[in-house]
RNA sequence: GGCCCCAUGGUCAAGAGGUUAAGACAUCGCCCUUUCACGGCGGUAACCCGGGUUCAAUUCCCGGUGGGGUCACCA
């Protein structure tokens, strides 16, 4: 059988030969230490948790080390790209704080070239095509080569054909696939496959593996150390009826000549080392190290049980869930920075004001096992990220999200700026500031008090306090109220009304000895504060009465004394 | 089912052959206070099971069990 007719006959018009490509992608010129990375996701346009999880392994790992991260587009399979994936997957990504120096990305950006098919995305860099639909000719010039030395073969087998195999073997309780016996045309005459050629017969071209399954390699992952497992048998697919490769052999190939130094994936590609180990020694390089990252949990609802994000199942947990809800993006990251990395969290700790990319990142001290995702421990971050801002840029986010999505709030956000800036200053700097403010939709809500547009009664009046005694509150509060008073002259009128009223000036009094009272100046001061921010619990209400003036809190009053 | 990964409180997790087995979130209680989702103090709560190695194992080894992943011309 002579191997190099039938690559010839296969591909007559691939004249490049893998080492033609070898020259063309030299060895980067990076300094010591510096690693290259990437982030190869398929355009199918939707993004989750998990992804920005691995895309920042991808982002810190390269830079930083002064590093290359680049983008490459996986998009070998038509049927599940979507129009105009790519520039909104840079739009979310760079949201999120992770840009690439390399690859694909946004029409325009300066030392890129448009690519054709997809509008608004263009490419950068001198490894490309980053489109794998753009590389046909390079993994045609790799297969070429494999068949030619009889590693790679013609399989002419129809779809029904393979599905008996697979029902067979089933039934048979043998191990499925296309390998040994069953991969039928792994040993077609030439003349057999010139035949089928000339008949017009479509083929794939499946690797011809010689694989030991008594065997076993080993390969380095990043987190968990040595890996090791039987060698592969089965006849993968390595270039599609399409034309295109497969995952595993684009994935080689790109990684080989796009000299990715550590590949950064999903656990879930750990099962198909077998393959990737066999592809780089068939080609004849050097395997990279892997670093493969465990997935985000959740509980299902249905089950009960554990199991992986799904983006059909879990909508909730994409990206643009929490661009919606308004969660600031360094508090996502840092969330995810501290389930990411065992060793973050306390880093943090020590380090309250530093930027999140001094900290240094190290593959062991990633998590190893699957992590659970957990809505109030992203809260609790995101709590300490909104601390640590200032009120200005709580605003300008505010701002920015509600037009986004929100306009009724946004013309709300926009009229009041100067009284919102006193808002979230609110017990804001100084060392302990409060943390109560969570993510955009969250902080409206704590804050619509202060608009007479979206001001309600949320909190029901203290039972202590009779009706008649609600209104003479009220109406001795408004003849007292003056809002030069200081904070204490401010209190010291309430306790006067207080005592005036037959409630205790202090809880103690009326803890002791119940029946001497109505109830207590927290019952008093419940009733003035329902009636200005219409709930029960609130900030200091006398700092919240400088902010909103006079005449809104009078009018609070009022109305409250008509209710 | 085969192969692979994983196994410390409800969750995320640190940890070493001998420890009172960290910390964070959640939860509970107390305190502060005119209220609080703020703050302070404290509590409840964990090494999957069985063998082996060892003076000693939660830690190392083996075997179970459990959970997860994967077995496409999808990535």
């Amino acid at each position: 059988m002579d191997h190099r007719k039938l690559a010839e006959l296969l591909f007559p018009d691939v004249d490049r030969t893998p080492e033609d490509y070898e020259k063309i992608y030299p060895a980067r010129d990076l300094p010591e230490g510096a690693l290259v990375t990437r982030l190869a996701p398929s355009p199918t346009g939707y993004i989750h948790l998990g992804n920005l999880y691995g895309a920042m392994v991808d982002e810190r790992l390269a830079h930083q080390g002064g590093g290359v991260c680049y983008l490459r587009i996986e998009d070998t399979d038509e049927k599940r790209e979507v129009e105009g994936a790519v520039p909104v997957l840079l739009d979310v990504l760079s949201y999120f704080g992770i840009n690439f120096d390399e690859g694909a990305c946004k029409a325009g950006t300066p030392g890129s070239e448009p690519v054709p098919f997809e509008a608004g995305a263009a490419q950068r860099g001198a490894y490309g095509p980053y489109w794998q639909s753009m590389r046909s000719g390079i993994y045609k010039a790799c297969v070429k080569k494999l068949v030619a030395e009889g590693k790679a073969y013609p399989c002419f087998m129809t779809e029904e054909e393979i599905a008996d195999i697979r029902a067979a073997q089933t039934a048979a309780k043998l191990d499925p696939g296309i390998y040994g016996e069953y991969a039928r045309h792994r040993d077609l005459s030439l003349e057999e496959a010139e035949r089928r050629l000339a008949e017009g017969q479509e083929y794939v071209i499946r690797y011809r593996s010689e694989g030991d399954p008594s065997k076993y390699f080993t390969v380095r992952d990043a987190i968990r150390g040595e890996l090791s497992m039987p060698q592969n048998i089965q006849d993968v697919v390595i270039l599609k009826k399409n034309d295109l490769p497969t995952y595993h052999f684009a994935h080689v190939v790109d990684d080989h000549f796009m000299h990715t130094d550590i590949v950064i994936r999903g656990e879930e590609w750990m099962a198909s080392l077998p393959i990737h180990e066999q592809l780089f020694g068939a080609m004849g390089w050097e395997i990279p190290l892997y670093c493969h990252t465990t997935s985000l949990m959740k509980i299902d609802e249905a089950t009960g049980q554990k199991r992986k994000l799904s983006k059909r199942k879990d909508p909730e947990l994409g990206l643009s869930y929490y661009k919606e809800l308004g969660y600031f993006p360094e508090a996502v990251r840092e969330y995810l920075m501290t389930i990411l990395c065992s060793d973050f969290e306390e880093w943090r700790i020590a380090n309250p004001d530093k930027d999140y990319n001094e900290f240094t990142f190290s593959p062991d001290k990633m998590s190893d096992s699957g992590t659970l995702f957990d809505i109030n421990k992203l809260n609790d971050v995101s709590k300490d990220v909104l601390a640590r801002k200032s009120a200005a840029e709580i605003y300008d986010f505010m701002l920015g999200w509600a037009e986004e999505f929100d306009k009724d709030k946004y013309a709300l956000l926009k009229d009041n700026r100067d009284m919102l800036l006193k808002v979230f200053d609110i017990d804001r700097g100084g060392e302990k500031p409060r943390k109560d403010l969570v993510y955009a939709q969250q902080i409206f809500a704590f804050i619509k008090y202060f608009f007479d547009e979206t001001f309600e009664y949320e909190s029901e009046w203290p039972a202590e306090v009779s009706a008649e005694d609600r209104k003479e509150i009220l109406r001795r509060y408004a003849e007292s109220y003056d809002p030069a008073d200081d904070n204490s002259a401010w209190f010291e009128k309430v306790r006067g009304i207080t005592a005036d009223m037959g409630y205790a000036v202090k809880p103690k009094d009326y803890k002791k000895n119940p029946e001497m009272y109505k109830g207590h100046v927290g019952h008093v001061s419940g009733v003035i504060r329902i009636a200005v921010t219409g709930r029960a619990n609130s900030p200091d209400l006398w700092t919240i009465q400088q902010i909103m003036g006079r005449e809104k809190t009078l009018a609070r009053i009022a109305k409250a004394a008509e209710a």
